[in-house]
RNA sequence: GGUCCGGUGGCAGAGUGGUCAUGCAGCGGACUGCAAAUCCGCGUACGUCGGUUCGAUUCCGGCCCGGACCUCCA
């Protein structure tokens, strides 16, 4: 099957057609670790997970690159707040973001490169884009910088649909008085010595932000790959000027075939970010509903749309999800069957998740009505979204407080009751469990529980 | 100010040059002791003004509105 997807450098639907059939690679920007994920931060890593399910199934070999940047002016900033070891914080957000992760269903990726193991990478490519006259050593207050020369790099501006006067005219930065050109970024600056840096041909120092993606790309997945993918805020400078060091260092190469941009998460209609302070972290929205309500939330909206956030719709999300592990309990024997057309069809249009679930909806009725056929393809669609892994009864009983004999017991006096029609005791026992939040159906083959949605 | 993206029914959210998105909510009915779940049925839509067209929500242009980026940011 024809995978298209939308390519940000040319902002057009294209055939992906990997550069070797055999094996595809796909690099996304990771996490600085300074702080607990809010959801924001979560929905590239669902998004490119499922991608990255979806790849699996097309191509024979998949390897994933997803970095952890451990080496941060912001991590220094808050490890000095809040007086803790650099090392230690970083470690910490660290284990903190792969537990989030996990809870959303997202696959670990292939490799997960540290920024601060692949110093010596960054220092050679920043040699090399000295040899070749990208990059210059500036001197400044604190000693040297090197600096990428934007002007020896023509193409510069490509992705982001900028020219050179637009970004000098709109820059709101302070230009450093030892750069030659005001749009000239960092790739390596002087440590102080309560700043965490490594020995370089330019003395102690740390690398910029964006020579990490750069060198890390490089290591795991060479000079030239199929996907780079991340947040569209990262479209400018981050990716372009990793473009710009990469091909740079590599001349001949291109780097990367499809850059893939996921949209931004809005609560109340703005950007979910830190610095205005209107986030909700991974850890807060899980408290609210099941992880996998909070993935198939994110799933719910394509990914180069933005979303707005909100616990109503992600309690939406989550009665959805009813219904389809309903659909599969109510047909437990299912022969093992491929993923749907439709629904492959969907995801491989751009990653089209709203309506592959749209599929999954129709599959849901069929199987409501007892075909198990349609169980069977709701069930083989679940995991290249990454839904729909759980026991149908897990799903339903998880989160509740009271243990299920005493729940038992209740049913089984209430069974009594009706059998007697004392309706005003049966209804007294099932009031009781439901402000406990459990929730009793009846059915011809008796009555079972769940909890409240 | 510059670059880019978008405005679809009560809400969320796909998509298309000419019969259906889909879900949630709502309404009516069936089922139920009553519910829940399920089933059947119903309604409301394509920001605005022009243009192209036999026909536009879909293509083109103007306008209005919203958002992202231009600084760290997923």
């Amino acid at each position: 099957m024809d995978l298209f997807l939308h390519n940000s450098m040319t902002r057009r639907r294209e055939l992906f057609v990997p550069l070797d059939p055999a094996h595809v690679r796909i690099y996304v920007c990771g996490p600085t670790v300074y702080d607990l994920a809010h959801l924001g931060n979560a929905r590239p890593v669902v998004v490119f997970d499922t991608l990255v399910r979806l790849l699996r199934r097309l191509f024979p070999r998949v390897t994933y690159v997803r970095n952890i940047t451990d080496v941060d002016d912001k991590i220094i900033a808050r490890a000095a707040e809040t007086d803790e070891p650099i090392a230690s914080l970083t470690a910490r957000t660290a284990h903190d973001f792969h537990e989030d992760m996990a809870a959303l269903g997202a696959l670990a990726p292939d490799i997960e490169p540290r920024a601060t193991l692949h110093i010596a990478e960054m220092i050679a490519l920043i040699e090399r884009l000295i040899a070749k006259g990208n990059a210059y050593v500036a001197k400044g207050p604190e000693g040297e910088h090197v600096l990428f020369s934007v002007a020896s790099f023509p193409a510069y501006g490509r992705l982001s649909g900028r020219s050179r006067e637009d970004m000098i005219a709109g820059a709101r930065v302070e230009i450093a008085p030892y750069k030659r050109d005001p749009a000239d970024f960092v790739l390596w600056k002087p440590s102080g010595p309560d700043q965490p840096g490594w020995e370089s041909p330019w003395g102690r120092g740390r690398p910029g932000w964006h020579i990490e993606c750069s060198a890390m790309s490089w290591r795991h997945l060479g000079s030239d790959f199929d996907i780079h993918g991340g947040g569209s805020d990262l479209l400018f400078p981050h990716h372009e000027n990793e473009i710009a060091q990469s091909r740079c260092a590599f001349p001949g190469s291109h780097f990367v075939r499809v850059w893939l941009h996921n949209g931004m998460l809005r609560v109340n209609g703005e950007k979910m970010a830190k610095s205005l302070g209107n986030f909700f972290t991974v850890r807060d929205v899980l408290a609210a509903a099941p992880g996998e309500a909070v993935r198939f939330l994110l799933l719910k909206t394509h990914y180069r749309s933005e979303l707005d956030f909100s616990f109503a719709a992600l309690a939406e999300a989550r009665k959805e999800l009813d219904r389809f592990y309903r659909a599969l309990a109510r047909n437990p024997d299912r022969p093992e069957r491929p993923i749907p057309a439709p629904v492959m069809a969907a995801l491989a249009d751009d990653l089209n998740t709203p309506a592959a679930i749209a599929s999954l909806h129709a599959l849901a009725d069929q199987a409501l009505a007892g075909d198990a056929e349609a169980a069977a393809g709701l069930a083989a669609a679940g995991p290249v979204l990454g839904l729909l892994g759980a026991d149908p009864e897990a799903w339903f009983q998880g989160g509740v407080q009271a243990d299920a004999p005493a729940i038992e017991a209740a049913i089984a006096e209430r069974r009594a009751a009706r059998a007697a029609r004392d309706f005003a005791r049966a209804d007294k026992i099932r009031a009781d469990l439901a402000a406990q939040g459990i929730l009793l159906e009846d059915g011809p083959a008796g009555t079972t529980w769940r909890r409240a949605s």
